[in-house]
DNA sequence: CTCCTAAGTAGACACTGTCAAGAATGTGGA
DNA sequence: TCCACATTCTTGACAGTGTCTACTTAGGAG
């Protein structure tokens, strides 16, 4: 199905670019990484991505796409394997804690403005923020329900919780906490 | 004191330039700003920055020294003006949050890896950020005397209580979250 | 006054993102 | 079958950037 390389025809270059981006977001940060250099990678002329991105930033947001579906996809899959209201909010939040500590670059580009804007998202970026939003209210008002819970606003109980697996995520890749802090910090506040 | 301009003296270029940055820092998010921008803001060469900083970062992280000490200014000035631990707990949250909210792109280059590394604080940070930990480590330690709070590992409780407000504060700044919803999300999870 | 050093300038280089124009390739219609 | 055409990719150019080297100037110590 690939085309031989060396021909003018790629046969699927937008995935090609995304996947060389993708690798070299494994250890650069997206600010530093250069169409050039992405291009070069995926062995193409520096002007190639342009007929599949408007420009460099139009790349680096379909990255934070793809890294939103992952973090999605991750926060789903530990939600799925728990019992029990609390023990699923816990899950929920470790798997978010642990996305980002396992790819902290692509977890600062789902959240850096310059290229995801959260104001304006994309077209392919805003269901997927629908989605989460959605998975993290359905568990917390399933909690709420749960003695030692009742009455709280879910709203609020959502934004508070959301902050803190995020702040959490957020030091844990800064280098400010160790990862291991994660649990019994989130145990210290939640119980 | 300040030179007459056009001269090869300019007197203070150093805070010149830093001001000068800070200024672009108040529209632009730091990966942006060029450093001959800067320069040609101070009316200089694009070349006199490197007499007072070694690269492009060193001005950067300079300016995040800046930043970090106006936010430790933020919180010990709120906690100085509020009553009772749970009080002077909050105030601090919300200096915290509001500086994020007012400042976003300083809090931004504050925790920016790429300037301002967490592993390897530069010279002037460090004492920064001990001192900020400092300062939560003890209004936590008074929390933890409060009934409702007693026996509470300060440890983790104080890690938990900065990954809230520093989420809370990462979130308003990008705009998922309205700064109003700070003061009812931090009660919903403290109290 | 002289000379040294710090603080500025000018010029060059490699690199970047992006625009314009041209060449190769595949495709639908006669 | 053959040929216009749209798509995909290439080459070349331009302005802007960070940083290096070399030169010029101002101010202060002796």
């Amino acid at each position: 199905m690939s085309r031989s390389v060396g021909g003018y025809h790629h046969g699927n270059l937008q995935a090609a670019l995304e996947d060389a981006a993708l690798d070299l977001l494994e250890t650069t940060s997206a600010p530093k990484i250069s169409l050039r250099e992405v291009a070069r990678r995926a062995g193409v002329s520096h002007n190639a991505p342009y007929h599949h991105f408007g420009d460099r930033a139009a790349l680096l947001s379909a990255l934070g796409v793809r890294g939103m579906a992952a973090l999605l996809a991750a926060q789903e899959e530990a939600v799925a394997s728990a019992a029990g209201p609390v023990e699923r909010v816990r899950a929920l939040g470790l798997a978010y804690i642990r996305y980002a500590a396992a790819h902290p670059q692509t977890f600062a580009l789902v959240f850096d403005p310059d290229y995801c804007a959260a104001g304006s998202p994309s077209a392919e970026m805003a269901p997927l923020i629908a989605r989460n939003e959605d998975l993290l209210g359905g568990e917390v008002a399933a909690l709420v329900q749960e003695p030692g819970w009742e009455g709280r606003d879910v709203m609020a109980l959502s934004a508070a919780l959301w902050s803190t697996v995020h702040g959490m995520a957020q030091l844990i890749m800064l280098g400010h906490l160790p990862l291991e802090a994660a649990e019994p910090a989130l145990d210290a506040l939640v119980r």
